[in-house]
DNA sequence: ACGGACATGTAATCGGTTACATGATTAC
DNA sequence: GTAATCATGTAACCGATTACATGTCCGT
């Protein structure tokens, strides 16, 4: 349940609309919390509903500015330095790594090298990120730095595992092993 | 909707009733893709109405042993070999971080703090566990090591990132600092 | 005889995704 | 005038979580 602390907390620096915060979600949090325009509204609503949030102004369009209230700082307060964050997800890229035996070794060589090209592909983008977004002193981008920098060695560590496993791989199934395995 | 390939890869090494997926999930699979039972028997059916596994043989107590069949085998293959794992996932650890502004200097820290104490743990846990598993040579066990390693990588990374983070947050936060920034 | 493990199933709820649907304002 | 952007909302569906519900076999 965290889109609603995603939202409390891009309303704790400024009033915005659901449409303002849907530009904020796509070009600051899709990393790491994406939210489609849908989910964003109706959570909107439930903030409202609970006096997390509030209309503060409406404009043209039906434009409506919502702004965080003193009990949606509490919220937030409290999901930040209470609630302990999820320890781990679920990746369907380990998982597939469990049944590698199921395939040839040239299949499974391919997979590794795949994920190491992806990861590699990743740090280049993000590196290239960096550059654009280290320009920003305003606090998302000071922070988002930091996160950014997450997504970097994460990245960077993704690449040089699958490059191991894929040396550990020749390791367990070189022809030799094969042979001893049926022996 | 990848439980169901879970599933269909725990079955390609031989036939299992739900409850014996469950006990897999449970010790193997839990760190990358856990289950629920209730999850796994609705899955099994709607994998049985698919045509991916059949029920292999009857046991006691209404025991159902499924086997997985040569359309499910073709299944498992198709997504291990042509569908891209995805890139990333969501991280609630990383969304408070954008956040980080909203609390006191010292809040902040003990959160990167305890981030990196979380993980230094973690890291430990797992190079136990690796003890443990390192004596199975069955292709779960040597392929799950490869799983571990990438765990015991990505809990360090996450270790010296906070550690990083944490000292980056003296820089930014600094009296003199926050002085320059009204000035 | 009885408790623990074995064994399967259903229902309610929740958060997220995709698609549908509508309309107002502004800049050219 | 008209296209792009601004702006909000609803409905259907899917996968995951939690809780409820039931019954059998085996060892002691």
């Amino acid at each position: 349940m965290s889109l609603r602390h995603a939202v409390l907390g891009l309303l704790s620096s400024g009033p915005a609309s659901g449409y303002d915060l849907l530009k904020i979600f796509e070009l600051s949090l899709a990393n790491v919390w994406p939210a489609t325009q849908s989910q964003l509204y109706s959570e909107l609503g439930r903030l409202a509903d609970a006096g997390f949030v509030a209309v503060a102004a409406e404009g043209p369009r039906g434009r409506k500015e919502y702004a965080i209230t003193d009990a949606g700082r509490a919220e937030l307060r409290h999901w930040m330095t209470e609630v302990e964050p999820t320890p781990f997800n679920r990746s369907d890229m380990l998982l597939r790594v469990f049944f590698l035996g199921e395939l040839d070794a040239e299949e499974a060589r391919a997979y590794l090298r795949g994920r190491a090209e992806a990861a590699d592909r990743r740090h280049r983008g993000l590196a290239e990120l960096r550059e654009v977004v280290a320009k920003g002193d305003d606090p998302l981008s000071v922070y988002g730095l930091m996160a950014l920098e997450w997504g970097l060695r994460f990245a960077a560590v993704q690449r040089d595992w699958a490059a191991w496993a894929e040396r550990e791989l020749d390791r367990i199934r070189t022809p030799e092993d094969r042979r001893e395995d049926q022996g």
